[in-house]
DNA sequence: CTGAAAGCGCTTACAG
DNA sequence: CTGAAAGCGCTTACAG
C-alpha cells in the first residue's frame, strides 16, 4: 500500500541521462526538444511510472491548479446532483477537476454560516482556479465577496445581492406565469399555492410569476389558499390535505418545487379529490398519480453544463462584464382526463 | 477579480516583525510559541488576510494533501448522489476535501476505459490521500491496482477481482432472498424477473438470491419469465408489458433495481393488471401506483458514510487486513390490498 | 536544442 | 522560544 516515494523528475533525468529541465520540457510537451531526446525521456517516464507532482507544478506563480470547486447545499437534492454531473462533464472536458463541497444545514434546518466561511477559506487556501456556487440565500454577499475577489465565481439558481459574478438562472417567473396561465385557461379560479420561502431566490420569482399571471387576467388571489414555508414533501402533503378539507376547496394546487409537488400529489391521490396539480420541477411518475398534472421542467444537467461553460470561458481569459444566462423551462402536461 | 498575488508567509513575517519559521509555527498551532508573539502573528495574518498555500505545504515529503477522491460512473443516479453526500459529510468532518470524478459511459453505453485510466493518473498526479471507487465492472483490477499500490482505496458496491482494498457492499443476495421469500409466502409461483446484467456485481448477487429463495422452497424458476440486460426504465416497461401479455402471465414481477421497478410499475399500472411488484431500491411514490408493492431499501447516504469512514480510518493509520462491510437492507411493504 | 541556477511558498531539523 | 538555512518537486528565464 505504501510503496516508497513516487519517482520525481530528478529520477527520470538520471534514468534518461538528461537534465531536469529537459524532462520538464518533455513532460510539458514543449517544442525545441530533439526527437531522440524526447523518446529517451518518454521511455524513462514510462519505465519509472513517473507522474508529475501537481502540487509542485502549482507552486510557480501564474501556474493554475486546474481545479474548480462546486459548492452546493445538499447533493441529496436531485437538482444539485444532476447539476454536479453537468458541471463535471464540462470541467473534465476542459481539463479541470471538480472539488465538491456541501454547505449543509444545521440541526434546526438553518444555514451553517460558519461552515460556509470555512469552505470559502478552504477554497482560497487550495488556490482553486474558479468556483461554482449554488447559494443558499440572497444575503450571502459578505461570504462570497472575498472569494470573488480572488477567483472567478459563477452563481447558479440565485445571485446574492452585492456580489459580482456570472450567473445562471432558471426562468422562474416565466415558468410560473405559464403554468398559472395554463390553469386559468382551463377555467380554474380557486388556485391554491403550496411553497417554500416566498421572500427570496427562486421561490420569490415563482410566487411573483404566479401573482402576475392571475393579475393579468383578473383572477383574484385567495389568501386562505396560500401556504408558504413548507420544507418537505410531508409538510406539503399536510398543507394540501388541509386545503382540500376547506369548505370551499381549491380546484387546482400550484406547487413551488418538486418536494411540494410530491406532497400535493399524495394528498390529492389519497383524498381521491378531483383537483389538478401544477408544479415546478420534474417529478417522476407524476402523470400516473393524479388525473391531471402539469409540470414546469428543465434539464438540471444543462444548467450545470452552462454554468461550467461560463466559468471555463472566464478561466480562458474572457474579460467581459458579468454575464447572466437564463435557462428556458418547458411546460409539460400529463393526464388521463 | 484578479487582485494581485495573495500574501505569503514572508509577507506576514515582515508585517509582524518575526521570521517565517515563527509564522509557520503559529499557523500550524504548534506549541513553544510565546503568547505575545503568537498574538502579533495572528494579528498580521488577519490584517493581511493570509491563507496558507496548500500546494506549498503539500510539497514536503510526508505532508498530506487532505484530499480524497470519489470516482463514480454517473452522479445522475440517485444512489451515487446520495452516496456522494454521505462521503462528503464524513470526509469534511475528518478534514478532507472531496474530489469528484465521473467515469461516464461512451455513446454506445460502454465503459470508457481510457477515461478511467486518465482518472487514475490524475489522482496519482494530485497525490490524493485516498480514493473511494464505485467500480463499473468486476474486471477493473488492472485499472485500479496501480492506484491501490500508492494510496488506500475503498471500493463500494462491488469489489473488482484481484484488487486489494476495503469494500462496502449491500446485502444484495440476502435482500433478494427475503424479497423473493415474501412473494412466495403470499402464494406466488409464477414470478417474473426483470433486471440488468446478471453476470457480475450487484446484479449477479441479486439474481442468485432470487434463485436461492425459489430453490429453497421448491418453486420452479420459469425461464420464459426472465428478462435480463435491461438498462433503462423504458426497457423495463417494455419487458414487463411483454410479460403481462403472455398467455400465462406472471402474478408477480421481481425488479433488479430502481429503474426496473419504475418501468414495471408503469407497465402494471397501465395494463391495470393484478400483479404484485417487488423491487430492489427505493422508488418514490411506488406505493400509490400499484395495488401491492414490496421494496428492498437501504440508505445510500449511510453507505457513503461507512465507506468514507473506512477510508478515514486507513488514513489515520489503521494497518489492518482489508475489511468488508455489508450494509443491511430492509424489506418495506406497501399497498392497498 | 540543452543545462545550471534561481525561485515558487512552505516545513523542519539544527543551533542558539 | 526563535531564526537561518536547506530542501520539497517543479518551471523558467538565462546562457550557451
Amino acid at each position: 500500500m505504501a510503496a516508497g516515494r513516487p519517482p520525481t523528475m530528478r529520477d527520470v533525468a538520471a534514468h534518461a541521462g538528461v537534465s531536469v529541465s529537459t524532462v520538464s520540457r518533455v513532460v510539458n510537451a514543449e517544442r525545441y526538444v530533439d526527437a531522440a531526446t524526447r523518446e529517451k525521456v518518454e521511455a524513462s517516464v514510462a519505465a519509472l511510472g513517473f507522474l508529475r507532482n501537481e502540487s509542485a507544478r502549482t507552486l510557480r506563480p501564474g501556474q493554475r491548479t486546474a481545479t474548480v470547486a462546486l459548492v452546493v447545499e445538499d447533493l441529496t437534492n436531485p437538482f444539485s446532483a444532476e447539476l454536479a454531473h453537468g458541471v463535471e462533464l464540462v470541467a473534465a472536458a476542459a481539463g479541470y477537476v471538480v472539488l465538491l463541497l456541501s454547505t449543509g444545514r444545521d440541526a434546526a434546518g438553518e444555514r451553517d454560516e460558519v461552515r460556509e466561511q470555512e469552505i470559502v477559506a478552504e477554497l482560497l487556501r487550495r488556490r482553486v482556479d474558479g468556483v461554482l456556487v449554488v447559494p443558499g440565500a440572497d444575503d450571502a454577499a459578505g461570504r462570497y465577496a472575498a472569494l470573488a475577489e480572488r477567483a472567478p465565481v459563477v452563481f447558479v439558481d440565485r445571485l446574492p445581492r452585492g456580489v459580482r459574478g456570472d450567473v445562471v438562472l432558471l426562468d422562474n417567473a416565466g415558468g410560473s406565469r405559464r403554468l398559472t396561465g395554463w390553469l386559468v385557461d382551463r377555467g380554474h379560479r380557486r388556485i391554491a399555492y403550496v411553497g417554500g420561502d416566498r421572500r427570496s431566490g427562486p421561490g420569490a420569482k415563482r410566487y411573483s410569476g404566479f401573482r402576475a399571471a392571475l393579475k393579468a387576467v383578473g383572477v383574484p388571489e385567495h389568501r386562505e389558499l396560500l401556504r408558504f414555508g413548507r420544507r418537505s414533501s410531508e409538510e406539503a402533503r399536510t398543507a394540501t390535505g388541509e386545503l382540500l378539507a376547506l369548505p370551499d376547496p381549491p380546484t387546482a394546487v400550484f406547487c413551488d418545487n418538486n418536494r411540494m409537488t410530491v406532497g400535493a400529489l399524495l394528498a390529492v391521490h389519497r383524498a381521491g379529490a378531483d383537483v389538478v396539480v401544477a408544479g415546478f420541477d420534474h417529478v417522476e411518475l407524476a402523470e400516473v398519480l393524479v388525473d391531471r398534472v402539469a409540470l414546469v421542467t428543465y434539464d438540471p444537467v444543462d444548467v450545470g453544463r452552462r454554468a461550467a461553460g461560463l466559468l471555463v470561458e472566464r478561466l480562458a481569459g474572457a474579460d467581459v462584464a458579468p454575464r447572466k444566462i437564463t435557462v428556458p423551462v418547458e411546460l409539460a402536461e400529463f393526464g388521463n382526463r
